[in-house]
Formats: structure tokens, sequence, C-alpha cells
DNA sequence: CGCCCAATTGAACTGCATCAAGATTCGTGG
DNA sequence: CCACGAATCTTGATGCAGTTCAATTGGGCG
């Protein structure tokens, strides 16, 4: 069982639509906002809240004693995240740019929302999927043996998750720096991978956060 | 809000105990014994069922065009897995060793379980959250700058995985190579890292697969 | 006891980190 | 609208860490 599409990874269709918010559950939600590198909340803060971006993006991360700092995901419109098993968080999460919007819900009530609310509990279920999903991508990506191959496969699959279905072309919201602590090399590495796949025709640029997928 | 452990992760300690399985939960398992290398779902399989590790460990990888093998999770008893937002699964995951125990579950009839059963509904979604925390980890430790690092970490890690309160000593139900696949680095480069980390005296050994480490 | 796979070590080459210096882009205010 | 400044992005040069290829050792299991 071979994976068939060249040394890249065949990603998949997400299943159907971002499937509508159900409307007891959005009920619950707190509209606020956020600034650009405003955490949304820290390391090690007390875990009572569940959060999904409404517009903008927010990446989680985590400074380490030598102050580099590693990403480990970054959230788009629709992500529900903010989940944890202990009572404290490990990683923070902060918004990218300015005006990003974040709906808050209290974590008791849609516990306890989801215990009675079958709609919501599979829409709580299938984020926690898509998480999953999303962490297994990053790590297959990571893990990968040059930075080239990193980049690439980076860019593919954040294209894939910000256009479900539309032109090879991607805003990206997050600089090189970010792409860099996510990906474990670089951001200079990641400099000259963007300049290498575009000499390669893998991509276009129309401006540095301006990419274009070649077919 | 830094982390205060050296250049090291800070690991916390999992909730409480396992947590024993609902026994309305247990009642819809049927077990399967598995031999060393044998799938217990391939890459591409349907995805109708869902599995949890009795004894034994299980690795979750997915074999690249190049032939190149990638490991994102390995399975400890008491772990769930199997879960997919496709109707298709995207990695195989397979018995590491013979005389794996794997507890099988019709997925319909634990999502309907869980629709009623609260316990349930709980045990799952911890599991859920804490495969969630076992993958920000390692994408943490193979985001990680050198292999020393790395190995170090994934060994810290690892041995916490494997004995919630227990001595220093780790018996390694995975070979080098796994390891490898596992951080994205070459199987020679991991051996040198266990040479490094014993000559540093962070680790010890007694056989290849019995690891100590020094407090 | 011997075979085979796992683990280890060595040597040569290469890709990436690092340090350093420019070049763009973008926001801000004049 | 333009000019300025500060990030962000890009490119260059150098040294080292990790891959690769190759050979040897060691352990576990029949």
């Amino acid at each position: 069982m071979l994976d068939t599409s060249g040394s890249s990874i065949a990603l998949r269709r997400l299943p159907a639509a971002p499937m509508s918010e159900p409307a007891r559950l959005r009920s619950l939600a707190r509209l606020r906002r956020f600034h650009r590198e405003q955490d949304i909340y820290g390391q090690e803060e007390r875990s009572d809240t569940w959060y999904r971006v409404v517009s903008g993006s927010a990446r989680k991360y985590l400074i380490r004693a030598d102050g580099r700092r590693q990403l480990v995901d970054i959230y788009l419109p629709g992500d529900l995240f903010g989940f944890t098993v202990h009572l404290h968080h490990r990683f923070a999460v902060q918004a990218v740019a300015d005006q990003t919007l974040i709906a808050c819900y209290p974590r008791q009530s849609v516990e306890a929302l989801a215990g009675e609310d079958p709609e919501t509990a599979d829409e709580i279920r299938m984020q926690l999927f898509q998480a999953l999903e999303r962490l297994q991508e990053q790590l297959l990506i990571t893990g990968t043996m040059t930075a080239l191959e990193k980049v690439r496969e980076f860019l593919i699959f954040f294209h894939h998750r910000l256009s479900a279905r539309d032109e090879d072309n991607m805003a990206l919201p997050i600089s090189r720096y970010d792409i860099a602590d996510m990906l474990g090399i670089s951001a200079e590495t990641v400099c000259r991978a963007f300049t290498e796949l575009r000499a390669q025709g893998v991509i276009s640029l129309k401006g540095p956060r301006h990419v274009r997928i070649a077919r």
C-alpha cells in the first residue's frame, strides 16, 4: 500500500463542508477581539475555556528556556481549540494579526451541553478528529528529511487548509519565521527553500505573502 | 512565561490513573491477537472500527513513494486508536511484537453508546485529549534543532509514558530504526546519540533495549 | 551453536545553522 | 501622496552536524 503521489503527501479532501455550528453551542459563545501577538491564553494558564477562531488566525506556541520559540499548530477560522487533560495549559495561543475574532465558550457549559445535545457532541468529536489529523500531518511534514521537502509539503498542506476548493493562490497569514518555528529549521533556510521552489517552478510569488502553487 | 527545565521539556504527570474502562464499553470489545509487524489496519483501509491496546505496543506509520517509512505515533497499553474524520485511514497501524493483544470495537456501536452513556463519552474524550497532547509533544521533540536533543527528549518522554511512577529503568519495546523514523533522522544518528548520551552520563545501557535514565 | 537481524562505529561528503549584510515591503505620519 | 523607519525577507560565506555508504560487532532466537 504505497503512497502514489511522487514523494509528496497525498492530501485528501476534508469531509463535505466546514459544518455550521450548532445553535445551542453558539449561544454559549462570547466574542472577543484580539490584536497582533496578543495571547488568547498563556503558557500555564488555567484551562477552563474553549475557543473557536471566527476570523483571522492564531498560533499555538511555546518559548523554551533557551529563548527559542516552537509552534505546534496554527488555527484558522472554524477551528476549535483550548483542550487539555490537565488543569493548566502547556502551550500559549496568540492572535497572528490585529482584528482577530475569537469565540470563547465556558468549558463546563460546553461539556454539559455535549452530554445532552448529540449535535454538539458530534461537532466536538469532529473538531477533535480534525485536530488529530492536522497534528499527524504536521508530524509527517516535520519528519521529512530535507528542508526543501518540509517547506514544499507545508505549503501544499497549508494551501489545502486555507482554500477548501479554491484557486492555486494563497495569501499566507504567517511569516517565514512562523514557518521556520513550525518546521524546526532556520528562517534563512525557509527563505532559500522558497527561492528554490520558485526556481523549480513549483510555486510563484507575487509579494512574499502571496504564493501561487503550480498544479 | 518561560519553560524552566534547562533546555529540556517540562513533562507533567498524566491525570490520576490509566482510568479503568467503563463496563458497557468493554462489553463491545472483541479481543484479537497480532504477531510482529502484522497490520491491525492498513493504509487506505475502511475505518469502521476503533481499537485499544491491551498488551504489547503498536506503531502508526506510513510508507512513502520513495520507500521511506515514517512513524507518527506509538500506542501503548490503554491507548485507544483508529479515529478518522474520513471513511478511510491515511496511516497503517501494526503490532510491534508477537503476542500483541488488541481490543476491537465496532465504531457505530461505540459512538451510539457514547451518546447515551456519559462515562463512555468521558473516556473517549479523555483518550482524544491524550492523543492530542502526545502528538503535540512529539511535534515539540521533532521540532528541536539537534539530533542529540531529539533523542534525549524522546527517551525522557517515552520513559514517562511507559512508567507512570516507576524506576528510571525502561525496557524499550522499539528499535533504533523506529526511533529514527519517528524523529526524522537516520538510524545511525540515533545510535551515535545513544552513545553520546551514555558518555555524558545522561543514560546507561544494560543491553540495547534496556535504558536507565539518570536523574 | 550458529544464523540473522539489530546495533554500533568509521570515513567522506553535503545540507543546514549561523553570522552578517543588504533588499523589500508595509505601516505611519508628515 | 510621499518619505521614512522598522520589520520582514533575501542572499552570501563559513563551519559543523547529520546523511550516506560501508564494514564490524553484538544479541536474541531457533
